[in-house]
RNA sequence: GCGCAGGUGACAGAGCGGUCAAUUGUAUCAGACUGUAAAUCUGACGCCUAUCGGCUACGGAGGUUCGAAUCCUCCCCUGCGCA
């Protein structure tokens, strides 16, 4: 039952260091950055890539899984082989889909903050009228929430009826899908919400937290609870407290917060869950989040940034993001970051060469982008595991963000 | 030379008497992206102006009309067909 152990921690803060071992061999280094996986792949890149581009973890998802497997989920073949990745593997319970297609589009919330713009798609009459049926009064709202689980109308599946998810659904299908650690089903809230909707909802999350527990038969699999309580003090060492006297094998921090509400969100939860157990920031990751996530506590962090920002034309360095689709990396022949060893970069992949293939569309350019910044923020990890070895974790928080801050006059590196 | 089809903002391509500085796509520029509704989305995109507003524009020159990118005449140019 020992599969988490420190190894290290920082004076001066909660940091510190970890090794994480799965019950069938998986080894990860904490601080350590998790891949997001969705589909049961990462997007634009092969197992080789995934390997090359030092990743330790990835996480899927069961919502996505789920709705793409159907029936024949029975016969998956597990998520290990899908990925053919032999590191951790985690999955989500589908609990940020409840939000993500629920009350983040009603409210146009997102993860962290807001949108900064709408996003309207056409919704066909039928899937309204379900919508309507189900109870769901907002048209962008595909979501319904009920003490027995969630009611998902998808536009994007082209819904004829609801479709369910319940906490010992959400098991039972992580359990077919075989990550090695698995999420507690949750209702993420958004910030739009009030004290009672939100001490409402936790209380819910609370109370399928034991359902999951109760549910869970693998013994290969270790259970992660899940912290809500929205961005109120009180709720959140409530949530921390009751979720941290669980018998869960590790803990996560959930919910939708503005950006100075993360750090006393962390700043809450974190005294109340076990020391000796890991503690995951659900859906968090650009680099000064991480930063102050590791600095309250946290051990491993996922996030869609590096690969998302990728697809997307975003290069991370340690002095920023830049865009490659610029006309300015036309005939750029440096790297994509001085000194990077990922594979893109190794490959003599120049910035002036991927600004081509964005602009021809590419395949590959999605690819190169994604190798390197997955690699750029696991090279981050590791080089902040160091730092907290060797005691120097503040000063190397300190060099971090001024490199970051460093952008604004020269994104050149 | 004859016949037909055309010439619209960087390009492609709508519009065919007023609501047109002109739909849309591409390109360009700027921005966003945090348990993936996302290889996506938003905004700008003739000139001047912070804004109101003004100015110049739909091959060229005239004309008809209260009013023209849209109708008429002539001219120039392009593509296809026939000689």
């Amino acid at each position: 039952m020992d599969f988490f152990s420190i190894t290290g921690r920082d004076k001066n803060t909660r940091a510190r260091t970890g090794i994480l071992k799965t019950k069938d061999g998986g080894v990860v280094e904490t601080p350590s950055y998790v891949v997001v996986g969705t589909r049961g792949a990462v997007k634009t890149l092969n197992s080789h890539d995934i390997k090359n581009s030092k990743t330790q973890m990835i996480i899927s998802n069961t919502y996505h899984l789920f709705r793409e497997l159907g029936e024949s989920i029975e016969h998956f073949e597990g998520l290990h082989k899908k990925l053919e990745f032999d590191g951790v593997i985690m999955t989500d319970s589908g609990g940020f889909q409840v939000f993500s297609l629920g009350f983040s589009r009603e409210h146009n919330v997102s993860k962290v903050g807001f949108f900064s713009h709408k996003k309207n798609g056409f919704i066909g009459d039928a899937i309204l009228a379900l919508r309507a049926k189900a109870g769901i009064r907002n048209k962008k709202n595909s979501v319904r929430i009920t003490n027995a689980g969630a009611w998902f109308i998808d536009e994007s599946y082209g819904d004829k009826h609801p479709i369910v998810l319940t906490p010992e659904m959400s098991i039972e299908i992580q359990e077919q899908l075989g990550a090695d650690i698995i999420l507690a089903f949750d209702e993420c809230t958004s910030p739009k919400h009030g004290y009672w909707y939100t001490t409402w909802a936790m209380n819910r999350t609370h109370r399928w937290a034991l359902r999951c527990i109760k549910k869970k038969k693998n013994n290969s699999q270790l259970l992660y609870g899940i912290v809500q309580g929205g961005d109120f003090e009180d709720l959140r060492k409530r949530s921390a407290k009751i979720i941290g006297g669980m018998p869960f094998d590790g803990f996560a921090i959930g919910g939708s917060f503005g950006k100075e509400e993360m750090r006393n969100v962390i700043d809450w939860s974190v005294p109340y869950l076990p020391d000796d157990k890991p503690r995951h920031l659900l859906g968090v990751g650009r680099i000064e989040d991480i930063l102050d996530g590791v600095e309250r506590g946290i051990d491993t962090f996922d996030c869609v940034i590096p690969t998302r920002e990728a697809r997307h034309g975003g290069i991370w360095t340690r002095f920023g993001r830049y865009d490659i689709k610029k006309t300015k990396y036309l005939d750029n022949n440096e790297p994509l970051a001085n000194g990077c060893m990922c594979p893109t970069c190794i490959g003599g992949i120049t910035r002036g060469a991927l600004y081509r293939l964005f602009k021809e569309k590419d395949d590959s350019a999605g690819r190169y982008a994604t190798m390197h910044n997955v690699f750029f923020f696991n090279t981050f990890m590791k080089d902040l595991r160091d730092a907290i070895h060797v005691g120097n974790f503040s000063e190397f928080k300190k060099q971090s963000l001024s490199d970051l801050n460093s952008n604004n006059r020269d994104e050149s590196r």
